[in-house]
DNA sequence: TGAGTTTTTATCGCTATGAGATAAATCTTA
DNA sequence: TAAGATTTATCTCATAGCGATAAAAACTCA
């Protein structure tokens, strides 16, 4: 049979001012993941569920997009949408993506012993935590009986620069490097006793290098109290922390550093792979 | 200059054949938001990291398109690449749909309390689930002192039919839509417990929605006890359950029915909203 | 060490795919 | 019940992205 007979002729390209912006900037990448993506993350706390034209909006794409990519979404599984009311609402199945992450990560495996350990030995709430950014973002998390903080899940994101395992990552790079993560940040007090200027949070770096810990009292959340230390590669670089909250009313800042500093040290330590 | 000189020839089409399977079938799918989760996906257990031409194996792509994927999910921050190896691995970034989910759920928002006071109350493992198809996905999770088992973390889907919630959650639906969801289930045996036999499993559900609970003995697990009640929504359709687990050793088939039926029924309606 | 092999990176032309406009249908609300 | 808003369906055109392939780099194993 005849295969196609269209002449090979170079189509003229309209418009090659902005083109280059986006279009050449990077060959390889794929929009429309990206844009997927952008629709999910519409949803959260403030919109658990949203209409069409609330999707549009809130990622600013036009109706025709989000409707292309809701649609997309629903039939993957990742949206559901309610025939009654129209709206959209994620699914659990956005958990899937999470559970492969936790389930490939070496880090995860190497620690989730030491930190059950750590977690029947002390009965407080221990975490890990990796560093994405400015950010640390929490992976494995064992609640302490005590004190039951709903705010704090596995996937939540906090600064790095107010957080004890934040602190404590920052303490195993380069000076100029951690004080290009510091710089990067958006520096600002979450509570009176957040450390938020740069020269004292270089000091407390220093301070965490020397001692192997770093601590941080009601940064964030009032009445929380936390020390972590961090956990090296082979190559000696924090790959994540490991760190104990207790609340401020059952312990001072001396009983925190005296009770649990070598604990979790030791832990840190024991999942590092220097 | 000269716009486009192409002849306004309708351009020939080859194979119309498979076309129609996938292309007009659905002018709305975005295929390239499937084929991104489908490399996402790719990782887990068994493939901590991989190649690029693992990726494209795993995933059935040709090259081209693995590395288109993986180039755009390194630079969304969902994947990591070696400069080393050359491999890529998931990062803690893929949390963040999870989160997103889990803090746009209502059903979260108002089981939390509940499920915090009954943790308190038995010092058990408790567990908030979901059901996805013929799989329950573990959605909250507060565990126990007494046994950690790691193997069970959000986002872990089970099969409906040999678990607990999957049985409570199946005995609020019509029985022909509750034997649907068992008829396409893969049914068999985990362990020697396992109830996995059509005509039992429909008593088993039955049973479930006379009594308003539902138990597993070691259906999945070895030593693993199981006791949940349905999670009704305001049209009375089941919409999640909440389970206690515990582990056989430490308590008999009739103890865990005495001590804790109540107790889940009790909390599984107290988050319902009939 | 260096030829052979595999894997990764870069580039390109073509066209199916998806963007965007718009029309039809459906749901709200005043 | 008419006007407005929102959702669903459909169409056309340009381009984003597919797939092939070439170039470079990284292994392999004599």
């Amino acid at each position: 049979m005849s295969i196609s007979e269209t002449p090979p002729r170079t189509r003229r390209q309209a418009a090659p001012d902005e083109a280059q912006q986006t279009r050449k900037e990077d060959a390889l990448m794929v929009n429309s993941v990206e844009k997927a993506f952008r629709v999910l993350s519409a949803f959260g706390r403030q919109h658990q569920t949203l209409s069409l034209s609330q999707v549009a909006s809130e990622t600013g794409m036009d109706i025709s997009s989000a409707q292309r990519f809701t649609h997309t979404l629903n039939k993957l599984g990742y949206l559901r949408k309610d025939a009654q009311t129209k709206r959209f609402e994620l699914t659990a199945r956005t958990l899937d993506l999470g559970y492969h992450f936790v389930r490939s990560s070496r880090l995860v495996d190497r620690a989730m012993p030491y930190l059950m350990h750590l977690s029947k030995e002390t009965e407080e709430t221990i975490n890990l935590t990796v560093r994405d950014g400015t950010e640390i973002i929490f992976v494995s998390r064992f609640l302490s009986r005590n004190v039951l903080n709903t705010d704090v899940i596995i996937g939540t994101r906090m600064p790095v620069y107010c957080t004890a395992p934040g602190i404590a990552m920052l303490s195993r790079l380069p000076e100029d490097e951690a004080m290009a993560v510091i710089d990067a940040s958006d520096l600002k007090p979450y509570t009176a006793s957040t450390v938020w200027q740069r020269d004292a949070l270089r000091e407390k770096i220093r301070q965490a290098a020397a001692q192997g810990y770093a601590t941080a009292f009601e940064e964030v959340y009032l009445s929380d109290a936390s020390i972590a230390a961090p956990i090296l590669d082979h190559r000696g670089q924090p790959e994540g922390a490991v760190n104990i909250a207790v609340s401020c009313s059952r312990f001072s800042r001396e009983e925190v550093i005296s009770r649990f500093s070598s604990l979790v040290v030791a832990t840190a330590h024991a999942v590092s792979r220097i």
